[in-house]
DNA sequence: ACTACACTTGCAATTCTATTGCAAGTACGG
DNA sequence: CCGTACTTGCAATAGAATTGCAAGTGTAGT
């Protein structure tokens, strides 16, 4: 388990990498992110900010730009809302792990180690090109 | 090719199976739904019957209730806007076979030879109560 | 055909997500 | 430590979706 401090060195780092700089929203955006199992809307990281002062007008801008830079990943899992998760370096080449949506709870988990695949090799030329998977159902909270 | 009077036949008897009142603006949104080829926001549901003077708050419950009552279907292509088409007989049984969306042009197939499988045994107890499935990409027409 | 009632509609206002302009503030290369 | 280009805060805006309520209307039953 990495220590805060690391977290921050790690936010640091990534954020500089792609050409942005390291500004305190920034950082702290990443570590709410990061505290965070699930993906998070602008508005529930926007929230977890105003501690910190940090408008919400800036968190929209930083989780766009941090988007645009593959820092962060955005998906829409349904609901019209967009949903923010830090992107992993070993997925940046892959397809978008499946995020699963509870239907009754509105919960929002990610689903890493589920993996599509084909019962026949037939058609489907389809695969190559999906950048989303959206799996509904009931949590086992609710089910 | 349908004639419209037959159209509106099927609209009328469409929307009193499902228990709803079959007035002109429910009649006007299959029509309209029915004469396009690809699934239509509700701005332009609406912007479509304001020839017939029908408010757009009406055009938005309607869609709203042929939604829920399984007349039409609601998805989204990952712009945070709603997008509505007619829902064929031949799909009513949605079972957990996955449907593809195509986020350029809004086209719905299902892909009947791809299923989920797991990287790892360890967790993931969700799986049986998964009652939905989307994929979202490009389709072939649009890549 | 008529009637009564529940369902629908129109209009206006409201909520919520997302976006933008601009002046003040700040990170950081040199 | 300075200068400048990048960021932020604040307020305003745009657009989608939703709701309250009084007036209007489809329909089952007579």
């Amino acid at each position: 388990m990495k220590h805060k401090a690391t977290i921050q060195d790690w936010a640091r780092e990534r954020i500089r990498s792609v050409g942005l700089r390291a500004t305190p929203a920034r950082l702290a955006t990443l570590q709410v992110l990061h505290d965070s199992v699930s993906p998070m809307t602008h508005a529930e990281v926007a929230a977890a900010l105003q501690h910190f002062e940090i408008d919400k007008a800036t968190v929209f801008r930083n989780l766009t730009d941090l988007t645009s830079t593959n820092v962060l990943r955005r998906s829409t899992l349904g609901d019209n809302v967009w949903r923010f998760e830090i992107m992993k370096d070993s997925e940046k080449e892959h397809d978008a792990h499946p995020h699963f949506v509870c239907v009754d709870c509105g919960s929002i988990s990610c689903m890493e180690d589920v993996e599509l695949s084909q019962k026949s090799k037939s058609k489907n030329p389809l695969y190559e090109q999906i950048t989303e998977i959206v799996l509904r159902g009931h949590c086992n909270e609710c089910a």
